[in-house]
DNA sequence: AACACTCTTGAACGATCGTTCATTTAATTA
DNA sequence: TAATTAAATGAACGATCGTTCAAGAGTGTT
């Protein structure tokens, strides 16, 4: 047999995601992932290609914990609608000072990439779509508990509530005032079309 | 005196804005706006100083192009309100087949950049408040001729309508279906907090 | 025609880009 | 312990990055 102490990927995987995250795709140069993952590139390279092949992990890693962070919250959480808004305000304002950055990874890779790169940005369209899929299902759950009326589009709110977190982080960039994005986040679900 | 035969700079700056706006500002090299705008780096340097400081040119550009296409609304539309809503499909809707990038230059920028770029963004924040300020003075309009309640505050509606056209700009990205794009920018005058 | 002045040119700079690969290191088997 | 095998290394590749500047070109005055 041969040697096998290897780095951990899913560590390597998270750090990357924070960088490609706080930087941007094309800021980021396999130089600073070198650094910040401590590897060298001859080790990248086998690992995961390029640096596309990389950034497609970043991009599923991101996802799914955006998706955990919904299942954490829901398993804490004895409504539907109270986990939604749980997880808009922890996307939205949490990530302000937590976060490697404010913005939504996937968002802001769909306002940097051009058709250069346009494997990446069907791959960050679907991730969206996951998102707003479990969005939906958890609003689908509300209305089964009653807290959404039976008659309203799931898939419709869960549009409007990924519109509003999308506006809201881009708006939280310019004023990083908490009392107003919680006011503003509580307002998305005590009017239209909720 | 001396050579006065030059390059039309508004031209210049136009071409350089489109570029900029499609690609962002690290994926577009001196290179790329060498071709673009048919001027030799020299040239550039002398009047524009640096990539920073033709970026600058650009946002300010690009900023004086979104007010006056609100005048412009606003000198053919009587309501104010009709002007206001004809210059958010015209950010949301027309953008996605007619410009060289569906998203907000500025919101993609405020995405983009890191702090390496600290002037670049706080440029970007203060026109994006002009704008917001451009609105303001719209639903003040439209306060006046009735069209908008006289209590509701201006800066906060001009906040809502700033949030909604980021987040539908994004949301374009994914699903660009015109009608429904209509649809929910029709919503947004017709609910809360409208 | 000679000069003064500014604009324009494009080769070239050092730095960095994404990527490759011959070599070294270390773990396992015989 | 020697042989085998895969992982890890890091110097180096050609390309491109943002930028500079000495030289050339064009316009107006003397």
């Amino acid at each position: 047999m041969a040697k096998s102490a290897k780095f951990d990927r899913q560590d390597v995987i998270d750090k990357a995601t924070n960088l490609y995250w706080k930087k941007g795709f094309h800021a980021t140069s396999m130089r600073n992932l070198q650094d910040e993952i401590d590897m060298r590139p001859g080790s990248i390279y086998a690992a995961f290609g390029s640096k596309d092949g990389l950034f497609k992990e970043t991009l599923r890693n991101y996802t799914d914990m955006g998706l955990a962070q919904m299942h954490d919250f829901a398993a804490r959480n004895d409504s539907p609608l109270s986990t939604l808004k749980a997880f808009v305000k922890a996307q939205v304002i949490d990530t302000q000072s937590d976060a490697p950055n404010g913005m939504c990874m996937l968002s802001k890779t769909l306002g940097e990439l051009t058709e250069e790169h346009q494997e990446l940005i069907d791959i960050t369209k679907s991730h969206l779509n996951e998102i707003s899929e479990a969005i939906a299902s958890l609003i689908e759950q509300a209305k089964d508990a009653g807290e959404v009326d039976q008659d309203k589009d799931a898939n419709e709110l869960a549009q409007h509530v990924q519109i509003q977190i999308a506006g809201l982080r881009t708006f939280a960039k310019i004023t990083n005032d908490k009392v107003l994005l919680e006011r503003k986040i509580d307002a998305v679900f005590e009017h239209y079309p909720f």
